[in-house]
DNA sequence: CGCTCATAAT
């Protein structure tokens, strides 16, 4: 049988050497046969052309398979052809392709003539395999060895300077081939783009991308996906149309690039359009392809959409997992809406569990989404489960997976485990210092965070705006008005930071803790700010607890004139002019909430159990333990009399329209179902957690501090205001904010 | 002859 070697159009391979060995009489085509069975035919000791190898070779490449290639290495040493330059460059980059670079030096380090094209392929591997430094490494040894770089070269080592953002050398690089006069060829010009893309030379890789003279789909794509890196989606798209229009067919890769930005910009029917593209242009196959557009169904709400294909898929890799998980959690902020918020963090939950479950292992994107999921929901049993994973999986190292870990201990009121956290962190940021320098001043430890930021600042780190905002807070909170000044210089001073709302906000607070109120009013007249919806807020609800009601109005007017965005803006302002009996300013609130078209607080209050997230609204009874639950807070409450607990009539939560009800008592606001569910359910010893999506009122706030002395447990409540922890009849808030 | 450039997410 006579075979004669064939190449599919298809691969990039072609190897036509005349042969030197001698003809074998026997041939079987490997590309036909599997692998072993060629293999058996080798063992034989049949003398083989050198080019029987490359198609084996081309498997191991398909496959991803090392361990074959490695067999195949063995044979061709013991056939002598290993002696063939052009085989061993083969060779080299087969296991380079499969990941393995130690290997591709060895026969690299083997090579009796060295020249730039091997050297190319090893400058090529380390760039696939993320190792740039290794690349330039070889590269300057190519240089000292006096060769020239070719263009492939040129393009490999564009490639490294952008990895390591390193636009020095990438310029250096870019002169030289000005110098020679390379800038024309495509794959330079492209990799020149990426470069200052890559950079945040945005403005230069628009540039080099006009001096291409022949753009190919690779140009096109580079300059879209360039757009989007940059902030600039929206040239993204218009770059797209252009490309159309001058008739260059888009792959699967400029696709997946242009749905990215569709995502960017919430795009979801240019993004359509894309969809039916794909399908036209037949890269929906394409795994790539249709992660992209499931993530973007997801991230424009289209859950439903999402699901059914990501229920469809027939390859799933981690990046659909992650793709999922990341989708929902960007869903999961409180602050927009709660309802929305549990219901999305329960499905990354699941998704985790179910990810957790299968053969694949999570990475550290998986872990820094659902850890920001846990943080959400104030999900510590589950965030605890998944620190352990991390662990296990080696994960912990990665200075992202430690910080929204620190992050996650934080948000869920664990100062214990957010210390350990950034102690164990192997380096910290700015982020995870300031995380927990945050995170003392919320839990009621300000000299440890003040502490913390002198460490900080001895380690050398630079603290940022926010890193301030914690500083302040942590200030406000111990009252030490001259430490806060001087913070406050320093900030501007010696770290020539702007001041921002935020910051004012915190030293406004302070003064207001401290019933300093006209000091309040000063600064605010000092600051060149006009004082937003917050200030006022904190000003408003200091008035009330100091009882000094003329300021009070005061501030009242102001805030209603910035006509607030905010539902719990306008509560509070009822519920002091209700104690005042103000009722005309009371239906001229009312009167405005209608007309800004805000509606009812939404109540609602979950705690997060080992296995589920259980949710109560106000005077819930719909879980099958509520006699026993409402059974257990009369119990308390009556207790909680005896020691000296006042129930303060409820005021308004925007539910009463009419007067008469408005000042009956709301009593089971939606935190204590939770805290009473949790009392019940919660393991003895372990602390209560529960998050609720408005402030806490002052009559909860009190009772909760009554709960945590009488039952010896500590609670924890984050709402969306602030954090409290209470423990022993105290909270760590000091019983001041905007409380409504 | 052999070696190159571009993609999805936190």
């Amino acid at each position: 049988m006579e075979f004669i070697f064939e190449l599919q159009s298809s691969s990039n391979i072609s190897y036509q050497r005349s042969s030197t060995t001698t003809s074998p009489d026997r041939y079987i085509d490997p590309k036909c046969l599997d692998f072993r069975e060629a293999l058996s035919f080798l063992n034989e000791g049949t003398k083989v052309d050198s080019a029987y190898y490359v198609p084996l070779l081309q498997k191991c490449i398909d496959t991803y398979s090392a361990s074959e290639a490695q067999i195949i290495h063995t044979h061709i040493i013991k056939t002598g052809a290993h002696e063939d330059t052009y085989l061993m460059t083969f060779l080299l980059n087969v296991y380079s392709k499969c990941g393995v670079m130690d290997y591709a030096h060895g026969v690299f380090d083997k090579l009796s003539v060295k020249n730039v094209v091997t050297r190319t392929a090893l400058i090529a591997g380390y760039v696939r395999n993320s190792q740039p430094e290794l690349a330039i490494e070889v590269f300057n040894e190519l240089l000292e060895a006096g060769a020239y770089p070719t263009n492939y070269t040129l393009a490999a080592v564009l490639s490294a300077c952008s990895s390591l953002y390193n636009i020095k050398m990438g310029k250096q690089i870019h002169g030289y081939i000005i110098k020679y006069q390379l800038e024309s060829d495509i794959s330079i010009g492209n990799s020149i783009c990426s470069l200052y893309s890559k950079c945040n030379c945005f403005d230069y890789a628009v540039k080099s991308f006009g001096r291409i003279p022949e753009k190919n789909v690779i140009s096109w794509t580079t300059m879209i996906s360039a757009c989007g890196d940059n902030g600039e989606a929206q040239k993204g798209l218009d770059i797209f149309v252009e490309m159309l229009s001058e008739n260059c067919e888009p792959n699967e890769f400029t696709v997946t690039s242009i749905l990215s930005l569709c995502c960017v910009l919430q795009a979801l029917e240019f993004g359509k359009q894309v969809h039916s593209m794909s399908i036209k242009l037949g890269c929906l196959s394409n795994p790539p392809v249709k992660n992209s557009i499931m993530y973007l169904y997801l991230r424009s709400g289209k859950t439903d959409e999402a699901q059914k294909m990501f229920n469809a898929m027939e390859t799933v890799s981690l990046v659909t997992w992650n793709s999922m998980i990341a989708g929902y959690a960007q869903m999961t902020d409180i602050e927009k809406d709660v309802v929305t918020a549990q219901h999305t963090g329960t499905e990354a939950l699941n998704i985790f569990l179910k990810l957790s479950r299968s053969s694949m292992k999570p990475d550290f994107f998986t872990f820094s989404s659902i850890l920001t999921v846990c943080s959400s929901l104030v999900a510590s049993t589950q965030g605890e489960q998944i620190h352990a994973q991390a662990i296990k999986t080696g994960f912990l190292s990665d200075i992202v997976v430690g910080s929204a870990l620190v992050n996650m201990y934080n948000k869920c009121g664990d100062i214990e485990g957010a210390t350990k956290a950034f102690v164990e962190m192997p380096t910290r940021t700015v982020i995870s210092w300031t995380s927990m320098i945050t995170g003392y001043a919320q839990h009621g430890r300000p000299q440890q965070a003040l502490q913390l930021f002198e460490d900080m600042t001895l380690a050398g780190e630079r603290p940022n705006k926010i890193t301030f905002v914690g500083v302040f807070s942590a200030c406000s909170h111990a009252g030490l008005v001259d430490e806060a000044m001087r913070y406050f210089k320093m900030m501007k001073k010696q770290y020539k930071i702007k001041p921002v709302m935020e910051h004012f906000a915190c030293l406004i607070d302070m003064f207001v803790r401290l019933g300093r109120l006209q000091d309040a009013f000063d600064f605010i007249k000092k600051m060149n700010f006009e004082p937003n919806e917050f200030i006022w807020s904190i000003l408003i609800a200091g008035c009330r607890s100091h009882g000094n009601l003329e300021l009070g109005f005061y501030a009242a007017e102001h805030l209603l004139e910035l006509k607030p965005k905010d539902s719990e803006t306008y509560v509070l302002l009822l519920n002091m002019y209700l104690s005042a009996a103000r009722w005309k300013d009371v239906s001229k609130v009312r009167r405005m909430m209608k007309d800004e078209k805000l509606g009812k607080l939404k109540d609602w209050s979950s705690i997060s159990m080992k296995d589920k997230v259980r949710s109560f609204k106000p005077d819930d009874r719909s879980d099958t333990h509520s006699p026993e639950m409402y059974a257990l807070l009369n119990d308390l409450l009556d207790k909680a009399k005896n020691l000296g607990y006042v129930s303060q009539k409820s005021l308004e939560m925007a539910d009463e329209e009419e007067k008469g009800k408005t000042f009956s008592s709301v009593v089971h606001h939606s935190e204590k179902l939770a805290v009473a569910y949790g009392l019940l359910k919660v393991p003895s010893g372990a602390s209560i957690r529960v998050l609720k999506s408005i402030s806490m009122c002052r009559d909860c706030h009190n009772l909760i501090k009554h709960i945590s002395a009488l039952t010896g447990r500590e609670i924890i409540i984050r709402d969306s205001k602030r954090l409290h922890q209470f423990n022993n009849g105290h909270c760590s808030c000091g019983d001041f904010g905007s409380l409504l």
